[in-house]
DNA sequence: GTTATTGCAAATGATTTGCACAAGG
DNA sequence: CCTTGTGCAAATCATTTGCAATAAC
């Protein structure tokens, strides 16, 4: 994990007059253990394991503590859940594609997809803050083999396949 | 409302083995009444202004139906509400720009943005089905001018401002 | 010590569902 | 008729909140 974010929570915790604690450190930690994306319930799972007798309100509460001091990013994958993805640290405008057959998501960076949306932002008279660009797309290898084989995806992040409701 | 989409949804519901009835043309045409977004709960307004023993449930169920026929996209502007697009029948392919000052959303259509997106997909190896950008922003006029007075807005649809929770 | 934090259980709010009755074809 | 649609109320599911006990600082 990057020791950053801990220390980023820490400041923005002071900032606020609030208290560090034990209990929000095993959140965080659990939440940036790995770069996988997560649910509420996910992170909560994995809070347990450290700590049996965390809240679920607690990984709530802190939950938004993250969101707010900017080390999360609350997503939209399309499953009616709020996802969390901890990699907006490390890249700051990545986007997100949805595997429609297999539900895998692919994370991906292009300088000229935030080129140019800001340059449309700044014609309609915006100032850009923040842009999100989800694409549902279909495995072409499926398509043409019968196959998924998702052979980019080790080289990717954000690899949580889609749950089941 | 355009006279297409009750066609649509009908076809739609034949090929189904469902049935068109009075309900689903209320609700229909409640939702597309007029070119702004909406929740499920405002179409229930709408719709109880015209049948006032309509429930909540058959307002879901047909929305469901919308959506399922291509009619109705679901989007999510970040107020933790599903909200419905009646637009994507005339522009198909328009994005959305929230207004972080005061709510509005903007819709507007770019042919640059979707043949970027269109080939970052393929360059990825999937085949694109559907993109979704959001772009979140503040209004420059209201930043420099202390106003925000959404002068383009009397030219583009999505007027909806955003609701309190 | 004073104030923020936590766990619990109850509350909330949007959406879904089971069921008996009504209506389309 | 026979099957699908509807309204109602109850159920569900994720998330939030009130509160008394607990822990920061």
């Amino acid at each position: 994990m990057d020791p950053e974010v801990l220390e980023r929570l820490d400041t923005f915790i002071r900032k606020k007059g609030l208290r560090r604690t034990g209990q929000r450190d095993v959140i965080v930690r659990a939440a940036f253990s790995t770069d996988e994306h997560f649910t509420a319930d996910e992170l909560f799972d994995r809070v347990r394991k450290t700590d049996a007798s965390a809240s679920r309100a607690t990984v709530y509460r802190t939950l938004l503590l993250m969101v707010e001091a900017g080390l999360l990013r609350e997503i939209e994958l399309g499953d009616n859940h709020k996802t969390y993805d901890p990699n907006f640290i490390e890249k700051p405008a990545h986007n997100h594609l949805v595997c429609i057959d297999c539900g895998r998501v692919t994370e991906f960076e292009d300088t000229h997809i935030e080129l140019l949306n800001d340059c449309v932002t700044r014609r309609l008279g915006f100032r850009p803050v923040r842009q999100t660009l989800k694409i549902e797309a279909g495995c072409e290898q499926l398509r043409l083999k019968g196959r998924c084989p998702n052979l980019i995806a080790t080289r990717l992040s954000g690899k949580r396949l889609r749950k089941k409701r």
